[in-house]
RNA sequence: GCGGGUAUGGCGGAAUUGGUAGACGCGCCUGACUCAAAAUCAGGUUCCUCUGGAGUGGGGGUUCGAGUCCCUCUACCCGCACCA
């Protein structure tokens, strides 16, 4: 038995515990079971080789819920694996000359051995390794069925091109429009890529979203506005030669506000629209322009905060409705070809970006939109001479048959003309672009295509796969080595036999991530991705928990990916993700010397409010995320061996709500380990105190703890359900400060406070289940806590007879009242005028009203 | 540029439907124990011009009552389709 004044040794009994728990398979799932399942789940890691501290609270979270839910009664499956194909392993590939396979498997191993001390209860039986043929070669495989299905196909889309090393670059290499190694401008070229029609998902991923009710509303917010769903109309504009001679070429144009077609003053096209193609061949100067415009990369964040620039074509556009009117047609840095038809008309007067295109180049500006009420001639006359648009809702005016017409009721009139004169048709529109899943690097799965000059395009055959990667490459020369490998592209066509080529590139990562969730669920199918009753026990996951950076693309691609699997018949499952949180990242403060260069957080001396590096000054900068450029890391293994894993997990726990920033800060690694202590020295009594019942009749204080602990149950178990881990831990720490206060001496005082410590181990257990486990024991129970269910509460004893509210005096508050939780409105009033600080505000006078909320607040209006 | 979010003591945060702002913790201060330190324990800690007043990023509004609802402004953070 523990002495009270030792320490509580963490290293000892965590590496018990995680014994102990391996041993007896503690997180396999139940097989068979009666229980209901709760599938959790986190974002499995890319295996960059060190454990960080953004994993260690993500898991942390994860570890929480499947802990809790286990001791609820659920068989609980937890699984882990890694996201093991990427970039950093060709980086790392081309900076230090290791093999990319090599580099992630020793990255795996490494960053496993990592885990073990952090106590989480993982099923490590259902590891997968997403860079392994076993993984992979079933994602070849849905690939072909979704060709087969229409849902994969070729097309040519635009990328990143570093013309001096002759690779394509992702958009995070790409730094104020040069490429980030070579310093280059980088260029936009065409490629021939493979896309997944996830468009043709848009509509059902949209209304998908309202049964996502255990996602965060800020997650669904963000898919919709991706998906972008917008009502508008394609119009036809067909375009006329400088020479007044139409050139027969029709301008198709997306807009959601064909009711200011009357005020159209312009047309603009993409850059890489056909029609500014096939002028810029007589037209050498917009052969520039258009070079000019496919600088910078392709991100739109690049393309939209570029200054805005057109390019007059010559040509000009007919108008749909105003007989011989035409307008000049633009070549436009901030036209999207991906968007609608790469092409919009501007109507200035009622669109910001169109109204500073029109100022820049002297467009005419027509106002056709007023403010209904509004004197609609001085409207128009001032919003002509101004430089800012009028967006918001209105009545058409200078508009010919849509005068008088609000906006929704001129859109709709707009339509049906169109439509009846056949210059344009009412459509639906998405912002969502077809999933481009090609990549031109060497680590990523194979995509499983052969190209032959006779029979064209071909899928490797079933009984060929797995296509995989060849191990044998080079690193030494730019661009893809599956391109330059002197064998593996170079194969028979499957259909012909004569020589064909495979395809070089390899599938984006988010592949391999969009169904991973569901591999979990039968990780050892050989000749399937999964079994297809395991998924439909196990799937939907019930709890995914991830950072919010992934709120749109991964999410939305895994859901897109389920439906797709469905239309193949792999499973029969809309939704992958029941329930989704969101954490926040973790940070720490930033140091630097006067020169600039970062110091690690170990590096620096605080002194008071100051900061120094060997006798230097260091600039305190502000708290933000942990990264190696900035330094600010903090190194898991560290704090793990200094503090033990319950005190990592608590501190990462009790300082910030999960869904938020969480600061990393020594200090509060101590105070979760003080806090540990404490704790441990509260069993260590305990354990003394043989079990007994409390007797039925007990003090006054023992009873008030008791109904304290009852009430801590009920409010950790209800903040455990709703996320909110920071104010679980404040609520167990209410329980240990009532118990480390209360008088043991006390009539049942010793019963009661057994049973308090008792409740404390069970509820903290899911946070700290190392010290909760070590506690149980103490007190001398045989079982381990992950057998143990909840403890549960009895309502009855959740609240006391009497309550106190607070009395105020116009709004103010001047004092409390302590009555009876029973008592009436005319109680609460005597008793709260009779407060002498209520008599003074009153001096004399009558209240002149008195509002009463029973059980909540007494507000005495004076005169 | 577009989309999403956040703002409360010296610091992290709490306040679940509009009802006692600052729970719980960090830090700090005072005291006890100690030769001393650490650890531990007890007490205190929103601010101010302090018998009162102010106060939840700034300004305005609704209400008996606003951190919470509405309008407006500011600052910072995240995402933007080839990082994962």
């Amino acid at each position: 038995m523990a002495s009270p004044e030792e320490r509580y040794n963490f290293r000892e009994a965590e590496a018990k515990w995680q014994r102990i728990w391996a041993d007896k398979d503690s997180f396999k799932i139940e097989e068979p079971s009666a229980k209901p399942k709760y599938y959790v789940l986190e974002m499995f890691p890319y295996p960059s080789g060190r454990l960080h501290m953004g994993h260690v609270r993500n898991y942390t979270l994860g570890d929480v819920v499947a802990r809790h839910k286990k001791a609820k009664g659920y068989n609980v499956m937890h699984p882990m694996g890694w996201d093991a194909f990427g970039l950093p392993a060709e980086n790392a590939a081309l900076e230090r000359g290791v093999h990319p396979g090599t580099w992630t498997r020793q990255n795996i191993k490494d960053m496993k051995a990592q885990f073990a001390p952090l106590g989480l209860s993982l099923d490590w039986s259902r590891e997968v390794t997403s860079c392994e043929p076993k993984y992979y070669k079933h994602e070849q495989k849905m690939f072909l069925d979704f060709l087969k299905a229409g849902i994969a196909y070729r097309k040519e889309s635009w990328v990143n091109w570093d013309p001096v090393e002759h690779t394509v670059l992702a958009n995070e290499q790409v730094i104020d429009g040069k490429g980030w190694r070579s310093g280059a401008d980088v260029e936009q070229r065409k490629l021939n890529q493979w896309f997944l029609k996830i468009t043709n998902y848009a509509e059902d991923l949209l209304q998908g979203i309202e049964t996502l009710d255990r996602w965060p509303d800020k997650v669904r917010l963000m898919q919709r506005n991706w998906i972008g769903r917008s009502e508008g109309a394609r119009v036809k504009w067909p375009l006329v030669a400088a020479s007044g001679k139409d050139t027969g070429d029709i301008l198709e144009v997306f807009t959601t506000r064909p009711d200011t077609l009357f005020g159209a003053s312009f047309c603009a096209i993409s850059a890489q629209h056909p029609i500014a193609a096939k002028v810029a061949e007589t037209d050498p100067a917009l052969g520039d322009f258009i070079t000019e415009c496919s600088k910078g990369g392709t991100s739109t964040a690049a393309i939209e905060t570029a200054e805005k620039k057109g390019y007059d074509t010559g040509l000009r556009a007919r108008h749909p409705f105003i007989a011989d009117k035409t307008v000049p047609l633009y070549v436009a840095n901030f036209v999207l070809m991906e968007y609608g038809s790469g092409a919009i008309f501007g109507c200035p007067a009622h669109d910001e970006r169109d109204m500073e295109f029109a100022r820049k180049y002297s467009l005419p500006v027509r106002c056709v939109v007023a403010p209904a009420g509004e004197d609609a001639k001085a409207f128009a006359e001032r919003l002509e001479a101004g430089n800012v648009a009028y967006t918001e809702d209105g009545v058409a005016i200078n508009s010919d048959f849509l005068n008088g017409l609000k906006v929704v009721e001129a859109k709709r009139a707009a339509i049906q003309k169109l439509e009846t004169i056949a210059r344009g048709t009412g459509t639906v529109q998405y912002r969502l672009r077809d999933w481009g899943v090609s990549r031109q690097r060497y680590w990523g799965c194979p995509i499983p295509i052969i190209y032959c000059q006779g029979c064209g395009t071909v899928p490797v055959p079933d009984k060929d796969l797995p296509v995989t990667l060849p191990e044998d490459v080079t690193f030494d020369k730019p661009g893809n080595p599956l391109e330059r490998h002197p064998t593996w592209k170079h194969v028979k066509c499957p259909s012909c036999g004569k020589p064909a080529q495979r395809e070089t590139d390899t599938f984006d990562t988010f592949f391999e991530s969009s169904w991973y969730f569901a591999r979990f669920c039968s990780p050892h199918e050989t000749d399937k991705p999964f079994d297809k009753a395991a998924v439909e026990k196990w799937l939907p996951v019930d709890q995914y928990i991830g950072g919010v950076e992934h709120a749109v693309l991964h999410l939305l691609y895994s859901r897109f990916f389920t439906r797709a699997m469905s239309d193949c018949g792999y499973l029969d499952l809309k939704e992958p993700f029941a329930g989704m949180f969101t954490q926040g990242m973790v940070c720490h403060e930033t140091y630097r010397l006067p020169d600039g260069t970062w110091l690690e957080p170990g590096a620096v001396t605080k002194q008071g409010e100051g900061a120094t590096h060997n006798g230097k000054p260091v600039t305190v900068g502000r708290s933000e995320k942990m990264s190696k450029s900035k330094k600010n890391t903090v190194d898991p293994a560290r704090i793990l061996d200094t503090y033990g894993a319950d005190a990592a997990r608590l501190f990462m726990l009790s300082d910030s709500p999960p869904d938020r920033d969480l600061e990393w800060t020594d200090a509060g690694i101590e105070g979760a380990w003080r806090y540990l202590n404490r704790v441990w020295r509260l069993a260590a009594d305990a354990g003394e105190i043989p079990p007994a019942p409390p007797p039925p009749v007990m003090d006054a204080s023992a009873a008030a703890v008791l109904r304290q602990i009852h009430r801590a149950i009920a409010a950790v178990s209800d903040d455990l359900e709703k996320f909110r881990f920071n104010s679980t831990v404040a609520r167990i720490r209410e329980l240990t400060n009532a118990l480390g206060d209360m008088d043991h001496s006390v009539a049942g005082g010793n019963a009661v406070y057994r049973f308090g410590v008792e409740v404390a181990a069970q509820l903290i257990n899911p946070l700290t289940p190392h010290i909760a486990e070590e506690i149980w024991q103490t007190l001398g129970n045989k079982t381990s806590l992950t057998e143990t269910p909840w403890p549960s509460y009895d309502p009855a004893l959740l609240e006391d007879d009497t309550v106190t509210i607070a009395v105020q005096v116009n709004g103010k508050l001047r004092g409390t009242i302590t009555v009876a939780k029973t008592a009436d409105k005319a109680a609460c009033e005597s008793a709260a005028l009779d407060l002498p600080a209520v008599q003074k505000q009153l001096d004399g006078k009558a209240p002149k009203k008195v509002i009463i909320v029973p059980g909540k607040i007494v507000n005495i209006v004076a005169a």
